[in-house]
DNA sequence: GCCTTATGCTCAC
DNA sequence: TGAGCCTAAGGCT
């Protein structure tokens, strides 16, 4: 369930457990991975971290390309793999390895991946296998195709090769020529990639920003500043896989590491006191997704946040009644009289 | 056991 | 713009 912090960091673990080794990969029980044939037992020169987006480089025009989506994990181990459950989708395994059994979830760790730094089951180089749940893609890529998606994709905040992706100049022209809220150009994978719905909510908050102000009326200096808070935090992001987005200042207990509750803003913090004006958090659907705001610190105005969910009724029941029609009121009545 | 929710994306209309 | 897909966890009955 990542963001572009933790995709990062599964390339950082995988490439120091696997790039450089043949590799076994092998499909699920559930035949959902019919490319797996393609780069098993094929030395993985890299893996390659785009945005949300992975590609494991097995050379010979072959990308594995993995894209977890809402869902998709990695559970890594190492010695003989535990017993295939019905939903897994992948392994990877290096060739010949055999050592006690022992895994783990994902679990917490730094972008760093460091090794002695107390958040790791065992050092990635200790990792004999992964196994992957979930993903929303899990299959091999051409160089071209591989290629293709790259210039899609708009520059990363966890860009760590010079070039086009660690540009934000492209983000920022595309966000002021937009007229799309600045909420919703955040998620664009297209214009900034590796952005999430926490950390577009999170950053929207820092910076104090009405999330429904259009891209063509923001300045620069703010897209600038926006970017800059974007890497350290993106960065920092996983203590106790968990996204921190909070100063210790600005939390009720001053503490660190955050506890829990006080690791966001305003990301599923709706009808809770602001932790800085003490104003209830709003919610509402934006373009699919469920957008987070204070109306006094993000300087909302009345009409904004009129269109706010209703507190006390289920999501659904408020996606239905935000539908035109009197169809939609009388489904979302319904539902709300559960 | 059922319902809801979730850090995402694609495709058809 | 809406439906569909992917999986797991937590709250409720």
């Amino acid at each position: 369930m990542p963001e572009g912090n933790e995709v990062h960091r599964w390339a950082a673990r995988h490439n120091a457990a696997f790039a450089g080794r043949r590799l076994n990969v092998l499909p699920g029980p559930n035949h959902r991975f019919s490319d797996a044939h393609l780069v098993d037992g094929k030395k993985l020169r890299e893996v390659h971290a785009v945005g949300k987006h992975l590609g494991y480089e097995f050379g010979d025009d072959l990308y594995l390309h993995i894209h977890l989506g809402r869902f998709g994990d990695f559970t890594e181990g190492c010695g003989p793999l535990p017993e295939p459950k019905g939903a897994l989708r992948a392994i990877l395994q290096r060739a010949g390895s055999g050592k006690p059994a022992r895994s783990v979830k994902g679990q917490p760790h730094n972008l760093t991946c460091a090794k002695d730094d107390g958040t790791q089951p065992f050092p990635p180089e200790d990792v004999d296998w992964c196994e992957l749940r979930g993903p929303t893609d899990c299959s091999v890529y051409s160089k071209e195709k591989w290629q293709a998606l790259l210039d899609r994709l708009g520059p990363d905040p966890l860009a760590h090769e010079p070039g086009d992706h660690d540009n934000p100049q492209r983000a920022f022209d595309a966000i002021l020529k937009s007229k799309k809220p600045i909420a919703e150009l955040l998620m664009d994978q297209q214009i900034i990639s590796g952005i999430g719905n926490i950390y577009r909510a999170e950053l929207l908050f820092r910076h104090r920003l009405n999330p429904f102000t259009p891209g063509e009326a923001m300045d620069l200096k703010t897209l600038k500043a926006i970017w800059k808070d974007s890497i350290p935090l993106l960065k920092a992001g996983m203590v106790d896989r968990r996204i921190v987005c909070t100063k210790r200042a600005d939390r009720p207990s001053k503490q660190e590491p955050a506890p829990r509750g006080e690791e966001h803003y305003v990301y599923r913090r709706h009808g809770k006191p602001c932790f800085l004006c003490g104003e209830k958090i709003l919610r509402r659907d934006l373009a699919g997704r469920t957008l987070y705001w204070c109306p006094n610190d993000q300087h909302t105005t009345a009409a904004e946040n009129k269109t706010a969910y209703a507190h006390g009724t289920s999501l659904r029941a408020n996606r239905e009644a935000a539908k035109p029609g009197a169809a939609g009121r009388k489904r979302a009545s319904a539902l709300m009289e559960d």
